[in-house]
DNA sequence: TCAACATATAGATATGTATCTATGTACAAC
DNA sequence: GTTGTACATAGATACATATCTATATGTTGA
């Protein structure tokens, strides 16, 4: 398990306003003026946070003339379920596998 | 799409040490020694860490004598997934049902 | 060339948070 | 009751980051 890949992911998908920015590109590309009118904050700080999430591999930038076209990475889309579900299922690194020192585990629950 | 309750999951699973806490859970409960014996922090930054996990719906508590026992909560494995599909697919709010201002959707492509 | 526009960068500030030490609380065993 | 253990809370500190204003860069059109 990749903690580091997935822990990017996961902390540049925690900004709600950079959640709703993958929402807005979950149906297709769009400029960043496009992605600017949705929000009450400036221009600027639209640049900050679309290069966090071009940093975690969760969008792609295209530059066509004056505009910067955005666009989700395929690859973040698919990886990002299978690295959750990888983590949500149980599996070898998980402790059952491993010797128990904590006396917790010899009481009855 | 309820920005607020996934943006509280998200933050809580981007810290690397609560991402790990996370995966150690996947296989079934353990207590608060157990996950502990996992990391190089202290004792009080593992409850911290317990804390933000439970506040953002991902983890429950029950205290058995003097151990305090942790488990993934089912709604948080199935409401992640959901919501995590719910953001990725194309849905109503996308902003191709809108009317655009940009100029740059005017450009070929 | 110059002006207007789209976006990026620099630097400052304010807020959040991960961590620590020290201490408190609750429970168990003697 | 006293002592030891498991965990929580308080308060401090260091670092990260979301935001702003001001400015720079790059592109288009006149």
């Amino acid at each position: 398990m990749d903690y580091h890949a997935y822990s990017l992911m996961l902390k540049a998908m925690a900004e709600p306003n950079r959640l709703k920015i993958i929402d807005l590109l979950s149906c297709g590309t769009l400029c960043a003026c496009d992605i600017l009118e949705h929000f009450e904050f400036s221009q600027p700080t639209l640049s900050h946070h679309m290069k966090v999430l071009q940093n975690a591999g969760i969008v792609s930038a295209k530059k066509e003339g004056k505009w910067q076209h955005y666009t989700l990475e395929p690859t973040f889309i698919t990886g990002f379920q299978e690295m959750t579900t990888a983590l949500l299922k149980a599996d070898d690194q998980c402790l059952c596998h491993e010797a128990k020192s904590c006396d917790c585990s010899s009481t009855t629950l």
